[in-house]
DNA sequence: TAAACATATTGATAAATATCAATATATTTA
DNA sequence: TAAATATATTGATATTTATCAATATGTTTA
């Protein structure tokens, strides 16, 4: 998978509605059981496990399995990710001297 | 539209590859005009003419028309307000104190 | 004005996606 | 062990999306 790709698939991850609260619900509570997410959304519960999955998958959100229980968190590493691909569109690469004529 | 669904139409803007690398040349050479974008993007020029009414709908692109040509670059405010989303959504809140107890 | 050119729009299509109901799996509890 | 519970997976469906070819629109040039 390219840069290219992996930088659209991580802006993906967060492109559905459902997504982004999901993730705001886990900035603002901290860790959270599938139970209690499904209480706040208005979404069946195999809708919800196919979006804790591509959260998952995209690196954004962690799981922890605690007996019958899912628990979810941030993971941090996704999300400096995403900002570092988000820094990188946005900047100006410097521009690097000519090879031959030094400029 | 609600916030949330602001927020994930804002990600969605940048989640095809596509979209990704006509940012990233926008961020890299500044301004470029359709024709150029077209011979570095392997794709037809109704696509790229799409996804360019995306990004500028989207806020992260702005257009400027010249005789026949179009030129594209950058909307500052647009990969801010993205910026802003994504710290809104990875920094926890603080916690606002209770009304009653005053904790 | 007519031809050439750059870009936008339309219409069609294949692929991806969100969703739900039903079922499967795994764990705890009675 | 059987029932109950939490979550995952499967199968089906409607919607969205990316793409292209064809055509339209608007601008410049011969």
């Amino acid at each position: 998978m390219t840069e290219l790709q992996q930088t659209a698939r991580l802006f993906k991850t967060l492109s559905d509605e459902n997504r982004v609260q999901i993730v705001q619900l886990l900035a603002r509570r901290g860790e959270m059981c599938a139970c209690q997410l499904l209480e706040l959304l208005h979404i069946g519960q195999s809708t919800l496990s196919h979006h804790m999955k591509i959260l998952c998958d995209g690196g954004i959100v962690s799981a922890r399995k605690e007996g019958k229980w899912m628990h979810y968190s941030l993971q941090a590493s996704g999300l400096q990710k995403l900002l570092h691909c988000l820094k990188q569109l946005s900047a100006p690469v410097p521009k690097k001297a000519c090879a031959a004529c030094k400029k």
